[in-house]
DNA sequence: GCATACATTGACCCATGGGTCAGTTTATAA
DNA sequence: TTATAAACTGACCCATGGGTCAATGTATGC
């Protein structure tokens, strides 16, 4: 069987209880010790699965990620049109799921390793990259390519911008107040035409689905 | 005496090297020895001016701050209408000593750590609180008061989201971008007035003017 | 039953780094 | 010149935490 990928879903696992780990006890707090006992098992164990701490905390990088990406594809698959499209990315990034002050305080630990590991370079390249072409691709459609780049720049600034300031409890950021920035910057280029305020309340509406299907609470 | 403050000017040159090993070694890479290094002097003799890691490690997220505190300061100074003020703050936070990915990189570190810290908190609320006024004011006279609040924490949003991605090195941000954003955001709610284009130009060239006369190179 | 491979663990090792301390140098004031 | 206080240091201590290892389960295939 060529090199069984030592059961991926055990890898799985300890990435998921890194990730929580980083989540609330940040990245200094987060030992292989703690990890370790947040699963259920012994320090050795997860050293077993993963060769170094760094290893992990990449698989707790990219595991934060793929929850992320899940909840953009899954709204994105109900999308139609690009409004639609432009909203899907909008409100996963908003999804009570992971629009969290201890999941956004993960992502800003991470993020201040980010510039000191090559490794965590790559990742957040790739997702960057595909942030911004999930949103420049449907603003090409509503208008001009110049105005198309610099509105995902923008708004993917703002989004970068409400996460740091979940994650430092700051001003109580919470979903709607985000919601309220991001329809102000679209405002700057685009009128409020009926589908741009269709696609709003749908994608707004088919991610609140998606979380009670899942039995996630949903407080807005 | 009644308790010479042991020396304000060698705890600040302490702090400034701290803020420095931040920037470029990250949290996990500021070490006493290193800071000490730094400084060009002893481990013990840091410990002497600061009795904990954690000290030393406040009075560098305070240090930090008031170099851009400075240089907003300056710039409201030259301010003499709303527009003026607005654009002080976003010039002050786009300025070449300040918006360089080192010392975002360092701003990144120090927020990732704020969660985990009571006085730190402390210090990002302060920071927060005076640059959201700072922005509010000015807007409140240039719009009705529900329309200043919502930009003001939209500005700060992309303040921030600009200062992450300038700390994670993604997409090559530069001020110049940073600037076309916060064009874009306010374009939402205010009209190219001439108030708004010569405030623009003024400060932007107050600022360039400060660099020179400071001798920092500025090459936008 | 037995052999093999993997899972899991406690015990251990050791480098790192924060913090202490006792002592030396240096500056200042009487 | 000398007394005093502050600045500064090398040497040391010790807790923490990443990583290794040999040993002990435990399942699977023959």
């Amino acid at each position: 069987m060529g090199r069984r990928p030592l059961s991926k879903i055990r890898r799985k696992e300890f990435a998921r209880a890194a990730h929580l780990c980083l989540a609330q006890h940040g990245l200094a707090g987060t030992t292989l010790a703690r990890v370790a006992e947040q699963a259920g098992v012994s320090k050795a164990s997860v050293l077993h699965y993963y060769r170094t701490k760094e290893d992990l905390l990449e698989a707790a990088l990219r595991h934060g990620n793929s929850t992320l990406r899940d909840e953009v594809s899954a709204l994105m698959r109900v999308a139609r049109d690009p409004w639609q499209r432009v909203y899907a990315v909008i409100e996963a990034n908003l999804s009570p799921r992971a629009f969290r002050p201890p999941i956004a305080q993960g992502w800003l630990a991470l993020s201040a390793a980010v510039p000191h590991n090559r490794q965590y370079q790559r990742i957040q390249t790739v997702i960057y990259a595909r942030t911004r072409s999930n949103l420049v691709g449907p603003l090409r459609s509503l208008s001009d390519a110049e105005t198309a780049e610099l509105m995902t720049d923008a708004l993917i600034s703002v989004i970068d911008g409400v996460w740091t300031r979940c994650g430092l409890s700051l001003g109580g950021m919470t979903a709607a107040e985000a919601r309220r920035q991001f329809e102000l910057l679209l405002d700057a280029r685009f009128a409020d035409s009926p589908e741009r305020h269709a696609a709003r309340r749908l994608m707004s509406e088919a991610c609140r689905a998606q979380m009670l299907a899942r039995g996630i609470p949903c407080e807005d």
